[in-house]
DNA sequence: TTTGGCACTCCCGCTACAAGAGTGCTGATT
DNA sequence: AATCAGCACTCTTGTAGCGGGAGTGCCAAA
């Protein structure tokens, strides 16, 4: 448990918890005579300043002006959702709606669509999710076309139907028979395995092959070699309901709303903010500066993991204000990512 | 030339276009002293008054309030671009930026992006890009991959290096051996004509096989009937430089920032607006409201097609509030058209 | 330790007022 | 007939003042 809670009486935290409550719904600063009826504590006002008092010494709650009420600190958050909170198990029309909506039926790129969709349906913020890693996906096959110049078109298939293309540049020019020649050896030997232990295989193959000398199968293994070069393989992620966050009073400010939008499309820095939350499995939840992002500043983020075959392959999550509800935004968070991991079970999936 | 070049002498466009200047670089009402002084007409204000009442009743300017200076209106900034424009062409600098910028060495795609980047940079508003239509695209390559229950994934290429895919359903249940055999079939015959042409070819061909009744044939140009149906080879585009939308006072309104930004990723508005201009060849304008999509109603929009072996194939502009430098806004789009098509012109690019 | 009381601070909305900008109109000038 | 100076009028903007309300901090009593 963290230090303010042995500091803490349980008073004081039951306290806080009302406040941040009350902020939460209202918005409003909350002050020491609506505390004192909203608690069941019976103190009257006058007490409750002197614990106001206290909490703001240790910094979990802030005044905006003398006379105003208190307004929770981001350590006044992170305090709540850590100990305090009492989450709210979503309803059983809220459950069947995503689990209607999330049942194995589409291919990937839809789900992570819809899973978005309904994250930002559900909570009227913005719902992010993470492309699968790469790690997981199991290679099918590849094909080479020819480019001018040297150059070589490559496509290849993973899982069921996820289509990737490049562009590869070549040290010899190959005629299209070699080229298909090339495709046909590495479907033959690579097909089923997963992208990481493709890559893996490769140049292993590669300096087995150059022993050997068989120079139609170290050309088509020196092109899969670039072909599943990771370095292009960038993750990504879908955004939707980012206008959902404009009406906000937290990012009334121009700039603001300027710098978090600039952020989603540029799009590096929330992934390494997503990558962070993938390292830790379950619920993760960034509040205000926490993150380290300037432009996520005065927004909160609840990400929760998802797996398949009980390997974390992404994560996903709501983007909205630091006053947010945080009670009902963690089970909106964790379910989705529980159904979409299912839902992307490839055992789930009638085999072909 | 329009209603009003008629019925206004040349005294009153003269200090309409110097207003509607004016208004531009201040972004305020512009009062009647200001006008004397900054049109090279030796009048003093009252007269000027005189003449701003004029224009009042033709619907050419607005007064915000009794005691402000006039601001144009939709009609009065038509006028102005219609027939008081003097453009400024871009200088040396910018211009080699461009063509730098814009010279064909990267795929489709990428060029796109370019010419979408360099538009919101250059005018520091939003700069969008349609793709390419389909019908001057040319057939390529394609593939057949099974998937589980009868389900075919459909990989084609279409000109150099774009890649497509789609998932089909077939009737019956088809070997890997037999869809190789199907698409090598495909290729054979369909390669290098246009994508209308393959599709119209194909439905010719349809009949023809069903007569002769070779059932392998037919297959194949069943399943290529499906994968060139062209009802889901969707329109889009590519939109750079939202965020820069933001800092404008026009859209400082949060609801109408927000149904702008919704209508930009709705998309399908946006859409069928760019599909309007691309009909026009050369520069379209729309000013405020005459796009007739609510979201644009404080926006304008400036486009121009631009062609490939003098077929128009899409359309680029520039999105910004009403209130902007049309006189540079307009060759900026022009050449980057005219640099963008010759970019991507196929005879450019060396053969295979 | 809790509580009522009280003075104090600060925000917010309202009003008033003066300055500034720009207009419309009128009547004189050319 | 066109132009223009002058003037009264309107409307915005900024500033200042004022009262009410909300909430605090502190103190002294229970």
């Amino acid at each position: 448990m963290g230090k303010h809670t042995q500091l803490l009486n349980e008073r004081s935290l039951q306290l806080l918890k009302t406040l941040v409550e009350r902020y939460i719904s209202d918005g409003q600063p909350v002050g020491s005579r609506v505390l004192s009826k909203d608690s069941d504590l019976n103190l009257s006002p006058a007490t409750i300043r002197n614990v106001m008092a206290d909490l703001e010494d240790l910094g979990l709650v802030h005044s905006p002006h003398t006379s105003a009420g208190r307004v929770p600190t981001v350590s006044g958050y992170r305090l709540f959702v850590d100990n305090l909170l009492t989450v709210k198990p979503l309803n059983t029309q809220e459950l069947s709606h995503l689990e209607g909506s999330l049942s194995a039926q589409h291919d990937t790129g839809h789900m992570i669509g819809i899973a978005s969709r309904l994250l930002a349906d559900l909570t009227q913020m913005a719902g992010v999710v993470t492309v699968p890693r790469r790690e997981i996906v199991c290679f099918r096959h590849i094909e080479f076309l020819p480019l001018s110049h040297n150059r070589v078109l490559v496509i290849f298939v993973t899982n069921e139907q996820e289509v990737h293309n490049k562009i590869i540049h070549t040290a010899k020019l190959f005629s299209p028979a070699e080229l298909q020649q090339a495709a046909n050896y590495i479907n033959s030997i690579y097909t089923g395995r997963s992208l990481n232990a493709v890559r893996e295989a490769v140049i292993k193959d590669w300096q087995d092959d150059r022993e050997r000398v068989n120079q139609g199968m170290l050309d088509a293994v020196t092109m899969a070699q670039q072909a599943f070069n990771q370095d292009d393989l960038k993750d990504d992620y879908v955004l939707v309901g980012e206008t959902n966050l404009m009406g906000f009073s937290e990012l009334a400010d121009r700039d603001r709303l300027k710098s978090l939008f600039d952020a989603f499309y540029q799009k590096q820095g929330v992934i390494d903010l997503l990558d962070q939350c993938m390292k830790a499995d379950g619920v993760q939840i960034f509040i205000g500066e926490e993150s380290g992002y300037q432009a996520f500043d005065h927004c909160s983020l609840v990400t929760s993991s998802y797996s398949v075959s009980d390997e974390v392959v992404g994560v996903l999550g709501v983007i909205g204000p630091t006053r947010m509800a945080y009670e009902k935004i963690i089970p909106y968070v964790d379910i989705t990512a529980k159904l979409l991991g299912a839902a992307l079970n490839p055992k789930a999936t009638p085999p072909l």
